[in-house]
DNA sequence: CTCATTGCAAATGATTTGCAAGAAA
DNA sequence: TTTCTTGCAAATCATTTGCAATGAG
């Protein structure tokens, strides 16, 4: 059906990648953009969507909801959950509360004052399921 | 600090809210502005939106996180949980997982096929907290 | 060589905003 | 009246895309 596309190792999406797993604050693109600029001054807002787009298609990173406009990416790849700032948007990982567990309701979580929490499932609908689609099977542009 | 201002009863506001409560498929912006064109339409894309802010302001709605750009609104403003199709994108109310309770990671639910799920906590970081910011007081604008 | 990738600029798409006219209270 | 709201159009902002040039394998 899809061939894969044969992926080269360019020096932008090394450092991309590094610098995001550089930093623990799960940046917007254009945030790590301004990083990557120091060490490659040439490169472009688009190679960094590009690349991201292609790490998370090699399930290198993880790309969390965006909230008022701002898509956030995360080094980490593996389940895991996540604090998020009302007020300056600062988004941090959470280490007390972990898959598997139940949802506490605290008060207080690593330093954070907490008010809410959001809790979403993902998975393929009645309806999607009955098209024949593969579970879990995501587009990708080849190109 | 902030006077609350005057709101006014138009009827636009009262149909955007009266079909968005209608539906239980949590519409994007767009979707709900082609439907409430049948019952208004003169009605502008800027005014729904300026108007779904006015009722999420006063707790009578809740927005969803975007995903892949497009944000989802709520009529429920109770905490509650959801699942997303991954592959039409399609938003659906839990009522077999509620707050308080653990969080189960099964391989279906309400008819979906799970592959996942995300959970995240608000608040107020650290640092907003020293800087005598009201925590969950979020800014609006007054016009 | 090949063709994935880049930088750049233009294009999209969602959401916001300025403004003058309209309408709640 | 007062001033919140509307419709409309233009503006913004994040993200995507077309394209010719570049460079990894």
């Amino acid at each position: 059906m899809s061939e894969e596309i044969q992926r080269r190792n360019t020096p932008q999406r090394k450092v991309i990648l590094e610098e995001l797993c550089a930093l623990n604050s799960h940046p917007t693109a254009a945030q790590l953009y301004e990083i990557v600029k120091h060490r490659f001054p040439r490169i472009s807002l688009g190679t960094v969507y590009r690349n991201l787009e292609v790490l998370i298609h090699e399930g290198t990173i993880q790309k969390l909801d965006a909230v008022s406009g701002e898509t956030r990416f995360d080094c980490n790849p593996l389940p895991h959950y996540h604090v998020r700032c009302t007020t300056c948007g600062a988004v941090q990982d959470l280490h007390t509360i972990t898959p598997g567990g139940a949802v506490p309701q605290p008060k207080e979580l690593e330093g954070f004052l907490i008010s809410g929490h959001k809790l979403e499932y993902s998975g393929t609908c009645p309806d999607c399921q009955n098209n024949g689609i593969v579970p879990g099977k995501t587009h990708f542009p080849t190109n």
